[in-house]
Formats: C-alpha cells, structure tokens, sequence
DNA sequence: CACTCTACCTGTGCGC
DNA sequence: TGCGCACAGGTAGAGT
C-alpha cells in the first residue's frame, strides 16, 4: 500500500515525467463511484475541476496536493487532494486507454491525455477545498523532516506502544505499516516499547532510521513487495517475511499484532525490555 | 484530552 | 471445482 516514499514517487513522476501533469487543462471530470468524493457533491466537485489548471504537484505525509487554477481569474483558487489509502493508483495516460473495472475518477485533459484515479478497495478519497489546511492542519510533521527535539520530546511526553505512535498521523506524516516495522528493525527497538521508556540513544537511532528508511525507498521509487507494492525497488527486511531468516542474525522473523495492525520483527535484534536497549550495540 | 476500537471495502488465498 | 471465510490496513468517527 502506498506510504510516504510511494506518494512521493508519484509527484515526482507526474510533476517531472514526461507527458507532465504540470499545465494540463482539464476538460471534463468522469465521477464513476461518487463514494470517491469527500465533503462536495459530484456537481460541485465537477464545477470546481472542469476548466482548472494543474498549476503544482507536492505532498504531505501521504496526501497528495494538486494546486488548480480555475479558468475564471477571479474565482477563488482550489486545491485536489488526493489520498490513496492502501489500493487507490493514480495514472496519467492517454486519453485512448479505456477504464478499467476499478476506475473512480477520470479527468480528461487537454493534449491527450487523461488522468485516472483506480482503487479496487475503494478505501481512496479526493477532496477539493480552497485552501490545504482543511485536509493538512490536523497532521504532524512530514516524516522525512522530522526534527529531532519534536521527536524526542513527544517520545517522551507520551506513555503509548512505539508503533501505534508512529503511525499516529496527527505525530508524524507518512510513516505507514510497511515503513514502521522497517524502522524499528533497524533501530533494534521492539514494536511494543512504550514511548517513554526510551532512551536518547534509542530515540537517535529510531529518528535516524525512519529518514534513513523512507530516504532509501524514495531513491528506489517505492517498495518492492510481493502481491503489495511491486512498482518500486525498495526491498524490505521484515515486513510480511514471517518465519524468513533475519538478514542480520539469521533468527526467525515473527509476526504478532500491535494496535491491531500486523507487524514483523525479528525477537533477538530488537528485544523488549522494560530498560532502555541503549547497551545493545553493533 | 488521550487513547482505543470499529466501520469502511474487496481481492486474495486458504481449508474443506 | 467451488464455496465460505479470514485477512490485509489508513483513516474518520464513535466509544471509553
């Protein structure tokens, strides 16, 4: 599923790719299951696109952000957030490719082109508001620059399982399951440490192992997980490699629950304890 | 306020 | 072969 390093492969090849998205007028908007709008009606959310202009592509955590310039210079500006939750895909094609059976969205653009929102789950949600902090205010600070002292001191604040506190969006954006049990297996720290049981060596290598993480994935252009996420080339450690050899000590990669999510580790590199795990060094 | 739990969805893979 | 079922999980919103 779609975490912060494969959101921002996808700004980065609709913003810098070729066909680009950047300057694409749209013509027409094609709203296939209205579920995929949140917050504005199927005749607002076509109102507000038809005649817009993408003007730029970024992203926070995993909300994709299309700043639009509508046609009419005096109406307000707008913006399409996209969120791909776990199985919604964006592409940019030409316009000659049929829908598939999973299509929600299609924005017939100028030049040929058509952009096209899948989601078999239908989990995937777009929003259009006029202005970013409607959809982002609530979240923390994206992932791949999250300061240190804000880490360290929210760590310590908080009395929460480790991993449910690093997918908490509204502490960090972008970190998601995958992303998660990769960092705490290079960080050496069990899943289910509490927060504030963590030393400040701890803390300096789980905020150096998130960046680290996502910045390698990013460079690879996602994750490459069989029957997951197999357009990138980021292979993982633990994630779904139950009863796989550690790649560090060769024990056995378990798998248990932690605020009900799935998570893989490996119990001899990263073992729990009640103590700070700043004595373990290698 | 802080945290936990459930609903939302459907393709996949398993056991029988 | 085909059926039923558990499972996957990010987030909103309800519950504790």
């Amino acid at each position: 599923m779609p975490e912060l390093p494969e959101v921002e492969t996808l700004v980065r090849t609709l913003r810098d790719g070729l066909p680009t998205l950047i300057g694409r007028v749209v013509k027409q908007a094609d709203i296939h299951w209205s579920g995929v709008l949140s917050g504005c009606s199927d005749d607002i959310c076509k109102a507000g696109l038809e005649g817009s202009k993408f003007v730029s592509i970024s992203r926070h955590g995993k909300y994709l952000v299309f700043e639009m310039r509508p046609q009419d210079p005096d109406a307000e500006q707008i913006f399409l957030i996209v969120h791909l939750r776990m199985t919604g895909r964006l592409y940019l094609l030409p316009e000659t490719t049929a829908c598939g059976r999973h299509t929600r969205l299609t924005l017939q653009l100028d030049g040929g082109l058509v952009l096209r929102f899948d989601d078999p789950r239908k989990f995937g949600r777009i929003r259009l508001v006029k202005n970013t902090a409607e959809v982002l205010s609530g979240l923390g600070q994206d992932a791949l620059s999250v300061g240190f002292d804000y880490f360290r001191s929210t760590l310590s604040k908080r009395n929460r399982q480790i991993k449910p506190l690093l997918l908490d969006q509204s502490f960090i954006a972008g970190v998601g399951n995958i992303y998660a049990d990769e960092a705490f297996f290079r960080a050496r720290i069990h899943p289910l440490t509490s927060s504030d049981s963590l030393g400040k060596e701890d803390i300096m290598r789980l905020h150096h192992a998130i960046i680290a993480v996502l910045n390698e994935a990013v460079a690879a252009k996602g994750a490459n997980i069989d029957g997951v996420f197999e357009e990138g080339g980021f292979i993982v450690a633990v994630y779904g490699r139950t009863a796989a050899a550690c790649q560090v000590c060769g024990g056995q990669i378990q798998k248990i629950k932690v605020g009900q999510r799935g998570t893989h580790f490996c119990p001899v590199c990263q073992p729990l304890s009640d103590r700070p795990t700043r004595n373990i060094t290698g």
